[in-house]
DNA sequence: TTTATTTGGTTTATATTATAAACTAGTTTA
DNA sequence: TAAACTAGTTTATAATATAAACCAAATAAA
């Protein structure tokens, strides 16, 4: 009846900034942070666990002397966003109107 | 760009009680433990979170000699539901088909 | 008939998570 | 060369979710 909810993605932050990176691939840590509205911390510590859980893909290196992390989606975590769409879905039987 | 997700949807087992009680209205603490697959204390705590917000009614009376605890959804519950499920959309803009 | 089991929960202790505060490392500006 | 800024990371704390332990009454079994 109720699937289950991957843990991963159902966290505000995290789904925000996969959200993001489903409709633009790849984007630095410092546009996803104005985006989302994050603070750094929390945002370094999310991306890390979507990056750990193979969501998507962490590449740092410099831009204008400062450090950039750019982060791009993978195919494994747009399988599992799409895989999370489907089953939050089930829960959102819409109010008939 | 990202609309807050209140908290007290955005969990998967009260999330459940609600897609629940959004269809049928009203249930008994029984038959939404025996849908949602929920242990008997989880979803009590979690009943009383949505009722002390205020978007459940709970009445406890007897059926048959044994306790029984109903459960049905507020306008207030309603309101926040159809919310939540807007504000979610803007996460879940679907990938391109 | 008293003891075990079942029903229908609640309370509480623990594990997990989310989040911000504090920190690091380097760069630019004054 | 000191102050302020960029771009983050680490870590401490607060909040949450969850199951284990518990409770009270009813029924079934010995």
């Amino acid at each position: 009846m109720f699937e289950e909810l991957d843990p991963l993605l159902h966290s505000q932050l995290r789904l925000a900034v996969m959200s993001l990176l489903i409709s633009v691939r790849e984007a630095e840590f410092t546009y996803i942070k104005e985006k989302t509205q994050a603070t750094a911390g929390n945002l370094s510590v999310q991306i890390s666990k979507l990056k750990e859980a193979g969501y998507i893909e962490v590449e740092k290196g410099f831009k204008d002397n400062f450090p950039q992390t750019l982060c791009r989606i993978s195919p494994k975590g747009i399988e599992a966003f799409e895989k999370y769409v489907k089953a939050l879905q089930q829960y959102l039987n819409l109010p008939k109107p």
